[in-house]
DNA sequence: CCTTAAGTTGAGAAT
DNA sequence: AATTCTCAACTTAAG
């Protein structure tokens, strides 16, 4: 690692960048940055207008990448982090402007010798940086960036399944075994860090506020149990470990997802993301609850298994170009989706008239968090269980709005939900209607964060267009005035999904693999008139 | 290529 | 009320 070009650099200064991986322990880069610099450490983050600042033509609160939930959580995060690196005796500069240019701009202006930062497997950070690294190589700057974000190396995995990434969580397991950091602890602990140099003339600014960035905004919902930062995560952390009981019977397909002022899982998922809590000291941390018990768990379902996910999801998308998209991604089902604005918004902005999926995508604008299962529930709903909206639309949706909006997880999750990818049991649909109804009977989920019906009785809080029109008086909630009659019937949308569905996977199969723009138009037509014949049979039988 | 085994988390009925 | 069974039925990844 430790280049000769280093030694004999005229330059002493290192420059650690953050991106991810806000936070102290467990932090490779930092390490290496703290024990090797002889001279300043400039700790740089950068905040790039155009992720933080606000547009006003964005669709919800927040800039034209994110809502102001993840915003804030992030702001939150850079504070505790710029905290931490005060105790140590630096502090955290942050600079304004497009990422590359100003870390390019910091590394001449500060005649930088050493570069370190955490690596990334997302598209836009394996652009980012081969542009950064490409400059330090040409300018003689050692650079540093280790794998610290994921338990595994995604290159590595894919490489030992000979240059393809496992598709089944049971072929990621066996690959994958014990990760090969887990030999000896980690090291968790920094005693101090090199303090800052002279900035020159580079602008540095404080960790701005939301309404320094111009937020007018800035009430969080009461409840939202979410505050950004390494300090936050490691006391959720242990919280949520401290019970060794609850961890070592961990079950996430047996969690509430109707649960919410005490969510029935960690709630670190937006720690993770954002690298406040290292995925690493996680692992070991439940490894040692993990040998302290009698039995435990195990993968898929036990939490060890939720960030095995992770890494699955990471892995498969490093590996899959286009992982992002339908189109042009060869382990993703083309499939015909519809593009009908109308259903999507209603989805969007909470309005299908089904409670349970209303309230939860309330729940995601409210908190940027929601149940696991929850997510399921709407994103099922909206692709391939009801409306047959395109699963990049809710997607992009989850991406902005989700606190936790993981790129690979995100896109991983979506494929999964709608049928395109990894799972294929297009028959199984969730009820927007009995699936939340089974754990919350009473409906205090929906009555909470759709309040019009919170006076709704319990026989109709899941359907309440079912509810005798005295009653829905009684309940101050008329359906079609104060909350809207479902967009579409769930069992004949449902049924109509199955077989588009059905078809749809008839045709991937024959063209095996290579279903083009022209055989995707004509599936769509005969798929319309179907619907159509389908329409007028029924018609004739009434 | 072909065969085989397996698949995080459905719904509804029956016990 | 909570658990288990049955249903109808698939598909694909892996080997």
């Amino acid at each position: 690692m430790a280049s000769p070009a280093s030694a004999s650099s005229s330059s002493s200064s290192s420059l650690m960048w953050f991106r991810k991986g806000l936070r102290i322990h467990d932090n490779p880069a930092l390490q290496h940055a703290a024990a090797r610099a002889c001279g300043p450490l400039y700790p740089v983050f950068v905040i790039d207008p155009r992720y933080m600042e606000p547009d006003r033509a964005a669709p919800s609160p927040g800039s034209s990448r994110a809502g102001v939930n993840r915003i804030r959580f992030l702001l939150e995060s850079l504070a505790d982090l710029d905290s931490g690196l005060r105790r140590l005796g630096s502090r955290l500069l942050v600079l304004k402007g497009e990422p590359g240019e100003v870390l390019i701009r910091c590394l001449e202006e500060w005649n930088v010798g050493r570069l370190c930062f955490e690596h990334d497997t997302e598209p836009y950070y394996q652009a980012l940086d081969k542009r950064v690294k490409d400059f330090a190589s040409a300018a003689g700057i050692e650079t540093f960036s280790p794998v610290s974000h994921t338990l595994y190396d995604p290159a590595d995995i894919i490489a030992r399944n000979g240059g393809k990434p496992p598709l089944s969580y049971q072929s990621f397991l066996k690959l994958a075994g014990k990760p090969s950091w887990a030999a000896s602890p980690l090291s968790t602990t920094l005693a101090s860090v090199p303090p800052v140099g002279d900035v020159g003339r580079c602008e540095i600014f404080e960790v701005p506020t939301l309404i320094e960035l111009g937020y007018n905004e800035t009430e969080q919902d009461e409840g939202a149990p979410f505050r950004g930062g390494e300090t936050a995560a490691l006391t959720r952390m242990k919280e949520a470990l401290s019970n060794k009981a609850w961890v070592a019977d961990f079950e996430k397909p047996k969690g509430d997802p109707s649960a919410f002022y005490k969510p029935a899982t960690t709630v670190l998922s937006p720690y993770l993301k954002f690298g406040c809590l290292s995925s690493r000291y996680f692992y070991q941390c439940i490894q040692d609850i993990y040998k302290d018990v009698k039995k435990h768990t195990s993968p898929p379902v036990s939490l060890l298994g939720q960030l095995l996910w992770r890494d699955f999801f990471y892995t498969a998308a490093f590996g899959t170009p286009n992982f992002d998209k339908m189109k042009g991604n060869r382990i993703c089902k083309q499939i015909p989706w519809s593009d009908d604005e109308q259903l999507l918004a209603a989805w969007r902005e909470a309005r299908t008239g089904y409670p349970w999926i209303d309230a939860i995508m309330v729940q995601l604008h409210k908190w940027g968090w929601m149940h696991h299962l929850a997510r399921h529930c709407v994103a099922c709903f909206l692709t391939r269980g009801d409306l047959f909206v395109h699963w990049e639309k809710g997607r992009d949706v989850f991406e902005r709005l989700l606190i936790d909006s993981d790129w690979a997880v995100n896109n991983g999750n979506w494929l999964w939900l709608s049928c395109s990818s990894f799972f294929y049991q297009y028959n199984r649909i969730y009820s927007p209607i009995t699936f939340g109804k089974k754990y919350d009977p009473n409906g205090n989920y929906i009555r909470h964060f759709l309040p019009v019906l919170k006076d709704m009785p319990k026989e109709y809080i899941y359907e309440p267009w079912k509810a005798p029109l005295s009653i829905q008086t009684k309940a101050k909630c008329v359906i079609g005035r104060d909350y809207p009659n479902p967009v579409v019937s769930h069992d004949m949308a449902s049924k109509e999904c199955r077989r588009k569905l059905a078809e749809a996977y008839a045709v991937n199969q024959r063209l095996n693999g290579t279903v083009s723009d022209e055989d995707l138009k004509s599936l769509r037509r005969k798929l319309e008139e179907d619907q159509e014949k389908e329409l007028r049979h029924t018609k004739q039988r009434r």
